[in-house]
DNA sequence: ATGACTGGTGTGACCAGA
């Protein structure tokens, strides 16, 4: 049995307790992490090392950043960067193969204010993960799309759905463009385990919104089939959301059976 | 419709997040 995790901590080294305190208790042998925000020199090694994990990351200064952590087994780079536009500096795509599961973390654009530039980059980005994604569907060995989209997919994912309508994580456009995506054949292993159930991985610091529950479902992981066949469980470590000095985001999880 | 929080950066009447 192998705990896949993401979790986006909105800044590694201000969230580097709770990160600690949460890999212990949790014990994912792999983490997908979202919003460094750290140069890569300033990426916390040392602590993650001493917590019992391998890491490889990409970052940039202030703002996004990815990587991944494994407790068990070696980590193979595959790569980092999302193709398709050399002219794009953010750090958001990192991928390696881990226990011959090919892992892509990513963290997409935002996207606000829409319309924009800023949506136009986003709906850009998910184009270029759409072709990135299709190259993948072609490999038989199993493959995860692991991190922050940045989209509600349906209307269960967000509380009060019709004062989203206008956002860039719920706009048509942003759905279309997830839905897209999925019908190349990945399946949603949170929803597929949960058919019909309410769940949120983010909650606004403002308003009280975890208190409220007025959260969003936009971490989300996508397996192709020789994945999805071997999923056994998964979940939202909701109470992290509730600790001090955390991220507005909570990890999430699947577990899924050795071949 | 607005603003409320937070991290990073660097003391900004800051930016960006979702």
């Amino acid at each position: 049995m192998m705990k896949i995790a993401t979790y986006n901590v909105n800044g590694v080294n201000g969230r580097l307790p709770v990160l600690l305190k949460w890999l212990k208790i949790a014990k994912p042998d792999v983490v997908c992490l979202q919003e460094l925000k750290s140069p890569d020199e300033k990426f916390p090694m040392a602590a993650v090392e001493e917590a019992g994990y391998k890491a490889i990351w990409h970052g940039q200064k202030s703002w996004n950043g990815v990587a991944i952590l494994s407790r068990k087994h070696p980590i193979r780079e595959i790569g980092r960067g999302l193709p398709g536009d050399p002219e794009d500096m953010q750090s958001r795509f990192i991928e390696a193969e881990v226990k011959g599961i090919h892992i892509c973390c990513l963290y997409l654009p935002n996207g606000n204010p829409a319309p924009g530039p800023k949506f136009d980059y986003k709906l850009e980005w998910f184009k270029r993960l759409t072709a990135k994604a299709k190259q993948l569907q072609k490999l038989t060995e199993p493959v995860l799309l692991v991190g922050d989209f940045n989209v509600m997919p349906t209307e269960l994912d967000v509380y009060k759905p019709e004062r989203w309508v206008d956002d860039a994580l719920f706009r048509p456009e942003t759905r279309a463009a997830f839905q897209k995506l999925i019908k190349q054949g990945w399946t949603d292993a949170i929803r597929t385990l949960y058919p019909d159930e309410v769940i949120y991985t983010f909650w606004d610091y403002f308003r009280n919104a975890y208190g409220r529950n007025a959260g969003l479902r936009i971490d989300h992981f996508l397996m192709n089939d020789a994945l999805s066949k071997r999923l056994q469980n998964g979940g939202v470590d909701k109470e992290v959301r509730g600790w001090e000095k955390t991220s507005d985001h909570a990890p999430v999880w699947i577990t899924v059976k050795d071949k």
